[in-house]
DNA sequence: AACTGGATCGTCT
DNA sequence: GACGATCCAGTTG
């Protein structure tokens, strides 16, 4: 199990070393496959201009959910790291609880489940009135990968600002991700 | 396969 | 008052 302390690290060692790790929501979930990191040098973060109502769990401890609505529709999960800084979830690789995330979902294929972070907060249950909640307890439950997978690394995706840098990191060919890698780079 | 527009509202200027 | 760290359905090639 992930505790606290290993969201105390830069922000780009984390979004690398979480690929392939397990999350589970109420025993609902599975691995990650594609994550994007923000700190508070990045134009494109909700970090960037300081802190403000929403943005608040950004700037607290390591290791909590900072969660907010998109475009008043959509819900994305976040991990918080040192303060200013996060790790955008954006796409799993179903495991537990097919059942569960089907329903919510809309009875797609599996590969549609979880791919995207609007998505994959669908799938799990995941909304604004668990913004904050810590990672290492009840409902939320993360496990360190087993094996290590190859990563790869590209630009992010959605944003305006900040739009060549290279920090969204996926697992090197899986079919889970929201969308494929634009040119692959591997990353070490 | 690639692009378009619509949905829908909290947040910050 | 404008704009999203998005998704989906529809159209076009």
């Amino acid at each position: 199990m992930l505790n606290k302390s290993f969201f105390d690290q830069p922000v780009l060692d984390v979004a690398q070393e979480i690929i392939g790790a397990t999350l589970l929501f109420n025993g609902i979930g599975g691995v990650i496959v594609e994550v994007e990191a923000y700190d508070e040098t990045d134009p494109a973060s909700h970090s960037f201009r300081g802190p403000t109502p929403r943005n608040r769990v950004m700037f607290g401890p390591p290791g909590h959910a900072y969660v907010y609505k998109i475009y008043g529709i959509h819900h994305c999960l976040n991990f918080v790291c040192r303060p200013g800084s996060a790790v955008l979830i954006r796409a799993l690789e179903p495991v537990q609880g097919l059942a569960a995330m089907r329903e919510r979902r809309g009875g797609l294929s599996d590969r549609q489940l979880c791919s995207g972070p609007g998505k994959l907060a669908q799938a799990l249950g995941i909304d604004l009135q668990h913004d904050g909640l810590g990672l290492d307890t009840p409902p939320f439950a993360l496990k360190a990968a087993e094996v290590a997978h190859p990563i790869a690394a590209g630009p992010r995706i959605g944003i305006t600002k900040g739009a060549e840098t290279p920090w969204r990191f996926v697992q090197a060919g899986s079919c889970y991700l929201s969308r494929p890698l634009p040119k692959a780079q591997p990353v070490l």
